[in-house]
DNA sequence: CTTGCTACTCACCGGCTGGTGACAGATTGG
DNA sequence: CCAATCTGTCACCAGCCGGTGAGTAGCAAG
């Protein structure tokens, strides 16, 4: 059965396209690196393998072995970047504003957190993965995004004190559940609940129901 | 190997495992279909395959094309009882107390909610689902299931009049995905944006911050 | 008994997966 | 100059996947 297995070769059938591929390793790693990116960024964790990201790369999936030690690797180095995403995404300042109480602190960073999180497919990829699987390597992918997420909060915070009597880290956790998964299920379906989730309208709507929520426990 | 072509039938070898595989279809599907709950309850949908399902029911995998017409039709099957299961795990009446305002209620409910998600894995599995794939398929789950909450708010709210000048569809939505994403946080890592959610008395402390962000809103 | 239907099993296919060992070409050092 | 090393490619493996065609066991009616 197997001998009749006539390897047709394709030798680079574009020459128009000179793919001058210079022999770099750093550069390869970068496209790896990027390549597994957007592979998990436009079509999540489910097709996401060696051989996926090797094609994406453009590269042979070898040279994942040799220079991430594999997939979990891999996913390190990408989950890397998590601890920053905030800083990145999230501006540190307050806009100018004058946040005055905890309540129009939380109702800003809300606001910020559910705007990033609309405007990142990876990351939105990461928390559905989070939610999916209880591998090591998506472990600790969560424990470094809680970890940078309660950083933040604690950081923006500053010298504001909250409430007295409210346990704010089990309401921030509600607050911030909510906004992912909403943010999630319109990703996926434009609606969630019933709410329809799709055209700018309705984001503002759902905001305005977010600062209410977050008022209503923060004054 | 199999050179020893010799067919080595197994007839019910086992005399304490009886084994009586009686030709029955009826009963050969409620097989199929439970095996697909439990195996999609206990391993979730990663490894959810025609395989898999027929490994667990113990049978071949062509019955499950034959009486389900493939996967498809099994996962339907199992989309049928989405929308009985608030009626089923949630009770209907009010416990005997006495909820006067929608604020009330929607306590109520949502604390219902939490620990009826919180028991079923099955569910649990199927929300993720729902925000990790775009699929036909899950897309009608997910379709039922949002049907049948907001069917459920409805029905249970009978005559309540809700706050004016609340966006309660909007509110609800948040309220809801928020216990969703705590519960499936928990389900996979004990915890959830820093707040641990373990012992009973973790979700003792959960439950009262839903209480504070329920009667925020609604009074 | 034979015929015919139903419930069920099996063998096989192509295709993809993760993983490995061997090899070729470029670069660098002695 | 040759030799070692780095970068990249390829062929190949076992294993699982979904899917299908063909065949087998049991049962009931004629």
């Amino acid at each position: 059965m197997p001998s009749a297995n006539a390897v047709v070769r394709k030798p680079a059938e574009t020459p128009d396209a000179p793919e001058k591929r210079v022999r770099n390793r750093a550069n390869t790693e970068q496209a790896i690196l990027s390549a597994a990116k957007r592979l998990l960024a436009e079509e999540g964790f489910q097709n996401f393998g060696i051989n996926a990201v090797a094609r994406g790369a453009g590269c042979d999936k070898q040279l994942i072995y040799r220079y991430y030690g594999g997939l979990d690797g891999l996913v390190e180095a990408i989950g890397t970047d998590l601890g920053s995403w905030v800083k990145d995404r999230i501006p540190d300042d307050t806009g100018g504003m004058f946040l005055l109480t905890y309540g129009d602190l939380m109702e800003r960073l809300a606001l910020l957190f559910l705007e990033a999180l609309r405007a990142d497919p990876l990351m939105r990829r990461i928390v559905a993965w989070e939610v999916s699987d209880n591998s090591e390597q998506v472990r600790r992918l969560s424990e470094a995004r809680s970890k940078a997420l309660v950083g933040w909060l604690e950081r923006m915070r500053g010298s504001l004190t909250p409430p007295k009597g409210i346990d704010t880290v089990a309401v921030n956790a509600f607050i911030f559940s909510a906004i992912q998964h909403l943010v999630l299920s319109a990703a996926v379906g434009d609606q969630c609940a019933g709410l329809a989730l799709k055209t700018p309208k309705d984001w503002e709507k759902a905001a305005i129901a977010l600062k209410r929520i977050v008022r209503g426990v923060y004054g």
